[in-house]
RNA sequence: GGGCCGGUAGCUCAGCUGGUUAGAGCGCGCGCUUGAUAAGCGUGAGGUCGGAGGUUCAAAUCCUCCCCGGCCCA
């Protein structure tokens, strides 16, 4: 068909409600058929494409008699101000100035005010979920649905709640309402972190304080008064979690202390005990000869100290090179007593070394003239200066690959020390400082022990508790490194002397660098050997099966994985024993005569037994014989006393609480953690399962990033730069906080300030204005009023059409727990859509249409179902808004928003084609809207109602979109002319809307005192005077309805 | 020093597998409205896409190096 034929003419203006427009209710149809005014319907001639607002509206309606209207107030529960109402429509019918505002349905949303007043409103939200048992009614509502378990990564029962705190759990419990609300059933069972040194820590510093011994503290006591302080900041985090509005189970969290954990704590590391993945072993550890204890990184601080520095030739007794026969391999080090622990000389194999042969010694220098000394070559400059070589030239060079295979002599060989030291390629070589070699003691440092590992190097035990050379150790036995006091012993100078006597000694020194110190006594560590128990990444091939397990993991962002899989893929065996006491005892008895550890299930499921009634208190005060039962001796075995370190504790959640709870599931579906987990929690749970399991505990993981300050650094005290949650809890409230964290990409980390909250209030506001105006407009909704989609106006039907739209969108973006998309549309679509267009559009029709109109009732029906949708989606996120809007219209059968499912979106709101000219007619619009401005600068006009534009449209599809559309409605004036063609020069245009041209014009005629449109009609009803036809009729409906 | 990740307007973010003058919203400026009013609408000005090279007909988008920042290691 061509529609051009159909409109010869179109340049005809045409008024609003002018007597071109015959006012009559079609019949058949009802009397508000607003855009859906079917072409046909458009006069073909002399009118051209002006449509006004009106059409349908029977402007003739008969006034009724003032006296009627009393009646308004019994029969008419009008949605708008009630008592106003009739008094104003009474008024109406005054001879003079008549106020016709409270005739008009203006929104009303009293119960819930713009002013939010989150800080005080969100407690007692919180009351009243606790007063009716929210968790517990989602509980049995969702009973037998599919399960959706995001298993809670337990936090450390330690401090107040932080930023990190905030983000993890707000993230989580918008995670869970969602997947609550897709339909599972999502059980959230929060745990925490229980053992450990922190704990240890603050209880110890109450006995220093005392002048108390820890030593001469009975364990049992001193493990009581951690659990105290356990319990207690649990306690406190509780308060503070739920005041996020993360709800949860939190009458029954998990502990990693309760004695039920703790005995199946047992059980697992006694699996890794039972197949023989768990050996004793050494490892250096930081050391305080003062404490006579281990320290953990944390208890370590750094200081100044001068250390005495060496250079030592270790003369090549195995060549790999021609260039090094009769060389020394050169070695520095600032702690001369590890040289008996020497086994090793390790070397960048990406460097190049140098054989400098030495021409002329200074004067002091104990170098030799001729005397060759590999040393790295870009340290050669710098190690002649050192050792004071007054001449000397670089014989060779050679890469540090080529040193592969070089052997070379202890330098005490002869005096107990006939031991091969090989060189081997060590990637914490550098050439900052030294001799480019490093001296590698397998007992006295992390990387020294992890190359020694690699290699099968020995590991002597050269010095004990005490900081004493042990007897044994040639040449020095009895040597002290440390006094108790901080000093340094003798170790030093002896090893000294006899590498001078030795003649291995090229040069002395003292360097004052920074060096780890105890952070109670203050005095220098050393690295010290002792045994502990590991967990072998390689028995039962448990990096294969760890690795394995990976693959099949989901990780969101992917990243993740790459992550996880390259630290299994790299890590050492797994340190599980702790010298330590508040803890999981570790349940092993070693046999005195052979030094093997007891393997015994029946044993280990005793030691379980006893501690899921007792907790592990009973390791330390029950006889030995109890556990061993009658198979074994107890005077035949050694009782460990470590305790389990607390990464075992928290990789075992999956089996203490998803195992045991029958209401939840395992694996679980989700791990949600900041990425330093995949170090943590995510690692340890991962070889705990994989080890005992043989696979993942959890089905995906996602990790989110860490709170930074606005300038993207991390948040610290000396920065004051810390924003602490309990004072946006206080300021702004617990929705702005989550509004924030779904705002935020979390899959990187986050910035928080001031300037970003004031923006998230600012959106709050926006999304909270949005339920406020529908709750305002749906005042006295009623089921009756309902409009079948297929009766309502093009516009309703293009919200219709969005709301389907948003659900294909966020639902699948939920699935995969991108709340961040989620949010994105909903807030573009309150704010684009809603609040700039369709409410905006739909104001008229809102306020001053009559009741009855079918558009009116399209129109509410239309903003019902976006309460509907609005209130559901945005639930997880604005938990506590969704639920005072949720309450503020009372309606559904649900007590709670967040008892609700995500309502269903029929496809049959679906309408692409609609969409297609909605986006057409939006288009045509914006130049409308622009024009206006500009008649607005140059003071022509100042509402938009004031004006009469006239639209030159050439392009074909545009005009095709606005051909029924009711553009002034659309455009919110009064009066428009649409023409087809280029239009005149200096109309307004815009570059990004082609062929849309658009001249400036004053409606004509006058403003109706109701609806404020300007329209030639205005004043044409004696009995409703200076109002339009539309709203005469309005008026005299309001009272006829009273009748 | 190593592993992983990031750096697009003042802020929060879009920009897919490289392709017209880099987008949105907020904020800001200006104006309108005063019947969403501790609201609403319109409009305008803001970016050499961290920097430098390179590949290409063409790079925010690919490569290299550097700078800055984060997490985890050393």
């Amino acid at each position: 068909m061509n529609r051009q034929r159909k409109r010869p003419r179109m340049t005809v203006p045409c008024r609003r409600g002018a007597s071109a427009r015959p006012a009559v209710v079609r019949p058949g149809r009802n009397a508000n058929p607003g855009e859906r005014t079917p072409s046909a319907a458009v006069p073909s001639a002399g009118r051209g494409l002006c449509l006004d607002r009106h059409q349908g509206v029977d402007t003739v309606a008969r006034v009724r008699a003032p006296g009627r209207f009393r009646a308004v107030q019994r029969s008419v529960r009008p949605r708008c101000r009630a008592p106003a109402t009739q008094r104003a429509v009474s008024r109406a019918f005054a001879p003079m100035s008549v106020d016709y505002k409270s005739t008009v349905f203006l929104p009303r949303a009293d119960n819930f005010p713009m002013r939010a007043r989150l800080p005080q409103r969100e407690p007692e939200t919180l009351q009243t979920w606790d007063e009716m048992d929210l968790f517990g009614r989602l509980r049995r509502q969702s009973a037998g649905r599919e399960k959706f378990v995001l298993h809670d990564g337990p936090p450390y029962a330690n401090g107040h709640l932080h930023m990190g705190h905030a983000l993890n759990k707000i993230l989580k419990d918008a995670i869970n309402r969602s997947m609550q609300m897709l339909g599972y059933d999502a059980h959230y069972v929060p745990g925490w972190d229980c053992h450990g040194l922190p704990i240890e820590w603050k209880v110890e510093e109450g006995y220093r304080k005392a002048g108390k011994d820890k030593d001469s503290v009975d364990p049992v006591e001193f493990r009581r008064e951690c659990r105290e302080f356990a319990d207690y900041w649990i306690s406190q985090q509780i308060e503070e979690f739920k005041r996020f509005g993360v709800v949860g189970n939190w009458s029954d969290p998990y502990l990693t202390m309760s004695y039920p954990a703790e005995a199946q704590i047992v059980r697992e590391i006694g699996k890794f005990l039972l197949n023989g993945g768990m050996y004793k072993g050494d490892r250096p550890v930081l050391w305080s000869v003062a404490e006579k204890t281990a320290l953990a990184d944390a208890e370590v601080e750094y200081h100044e100290h001068t250390s005495r520095t060496i250079w030592v030739r270790f003369p090549v007794v195995t060549a790999s090179h021609r260039a090094l026969a009769g060389s020394s391999v050169m070695i520095w080090t600032t702690t001369p007593w590890t040289i008996p622990g020497n086994r090793a000389i390790a070397y960048d194999a990406g460097e190049t070394y140098a054989v400098l042969e030495v021409t002329q010694p200074g004067e002091g220098s104990l170098a030799q003239a001729g005397e060759k000394l590999v040393v790295g070559k870009a340290l050669a400059e710098q190690v002649a200066s050192d050792c004071a070589l007054d001449g000397y030239k670089i014989a060779a060079e050679l890469t540090g690959a080529e040193l592969d295979g070089t052997v070379t002599a202890h330098p005490f060989r002869g005096q107990g020390y006939d031991f091969d030291v090989p060189l081997l390629a060590g990637d914490f070589v550098t050439m900052d400082q030294g001799t480019g070699f490093v001296h590698v003691a397998p007992g006295h440092g992390t990387d020294d022990w992890l190359l020694g590992r690699r290699h099968g190097l020995a590991m002597p035990h050269n010095v004990d508790a005490d900081g004493y050379f042990v007897d044994g150790v040639p040449l020095f036995a009895g040597a002290r490194v440390y006094t108790p006091e901080g000093k340094h012993g003798d170790a030093n100078g002896r090893v000294i002397d006899a590498l001078t006597r030795s003649g291995k000694l090229v040069t002395q020194g003292k360097l004052r660098h920074s060096y780890p110190h105890s952070w109670r006594s203050k005095v220098p560590l050393i690295f010290r050997n002792t045994p502990q128990w590991f967990i072998s990444m390689e028995t039962n091939a448990l990096r294969e099966k760890a690795l394995a397990a990976i693959e099949e993991t989901d990780f969101y962002p992917a990243s993740g994985k790459t992550r996880l899989y390259s630290m299994i893929e790299n890590r050492p065996d797994w340190c599980v024993s702790r010298q330590r006491k508040w803890g999981v005892p570790l349940p092993i008895f070693v046999h005195k005569q052979t030094g093997e550890a007891l393997r015994d299930a029946e044993v280990i499921e005793r030691i379980a037994q006893v501690f899921e009634q007792e907790g592990g208190d009973a390791w330390f005060n029950s006889d030995p014989q109890r556990f061993l039962g009658e198979a074994y001796d107890a005077n035949d075995y050694e009782q460990v006393t470590d305790v389990v370190e607390v990464w075992f504790d928290s990789g075992s959640t999956h089996a203490f609480v998803l195992e045991a709870r029958a209401d939840l599931k395992w694996p679980a579906s989700l791990y949600l953690e900041g990425s330093d987990q995949h170090r943590g929690w995510f690692h340890t749970s991962m070889l705990e399962s994989a080890g005992t399991r043989g696979h993942a505990p959890y089905e995906g993981v996602l990790t989110h990033g860490f709170v930074l300050d606005p300038h993207g650094r991390k948040m610290s005290k000396s920065l004051g730069n810390v924003i602490a949650p309990q004072d946006i809890m206080a300021e702004k409230g617990a929705d702005i906080l989550r509004l924030w964290v779904v705002a935020s990409d979390y899959s990187e980390d986050l910035r928080i300030g001031e300037e970003i909250l004031r923006y998230q209030a600012d959106a709050y506001r926006r999304m909270r204005n949005t339920l406020r105006y529908l709750i305002g407009n749906l005042d006295g909704f009623a089921e009756g009023e309902r409009v079948q989609p297929g009766d309502m106006p093009e516009l309703e039907r293009w919200v219709l059409h969005r709301l389907w739209e948003i659900d294909r969108a966020i639902m699948p973006a939920i699935r995969r727990y991108d709340l961040m998309s989620v949010y994105r549309e909903l807030y573009r679509f309150c704010e684009i859509d809603l609040s700039a267009f369709y409410f905006d559009v739909r104001k008229d029709v809102l306020y001053c249409d009559r009741p009855d109109s079918t558009r009116r009732k399209a129109c509410r029906t239309v903003l019902d179902a976006l309460f509907h949708h609005l209130t559901a989606w945005l639930a997880p996120i604005l938990a506590f808004t969704a639920e005072e809007a949720w309450w503020a219209r009372g309606t559904g059968p649900e007590k709670s928003v967040h008892e609700r499912l995500f309502p269903d979106v029929p496809d049959a709101w679906a309408d692409k084609g609609l969409a297609d000219k909605w986006a057409r007619v939006r288009k045509v619009r914006r130049v409308v809207t622009g024009a206006l401005e500009r008649e607005r600068e140059a003071k022509q006009i100042g509402a938009s109602l004031q004006a009469h534009p006239t639209v030159y449209i050439a392009d074909a599809a545009l005009l095709d979109a606005v051909a029924d559309v009711d553009l002034a409605l659309v455009s919110i004036t009064s009066q428009i002319t649409v023409e087809r063609g280029e239009g005149p020069e200096g109309a307004y245009r815009l570059d990004e809307v082609p062929g849309v041209a658009v001249t400036p014009g004053l409606a004509d005629g006058a403003k109706c005192q109701r609806c404020w449109q300007v329209l030639p009609e205005v004043g044409g009803d004696p009995k409703a005077p200076e109002t339009c036809g539309r709203c005469a009729d309005a008026v005299h409906a309001l009272g006829a309805a009273a009748e």
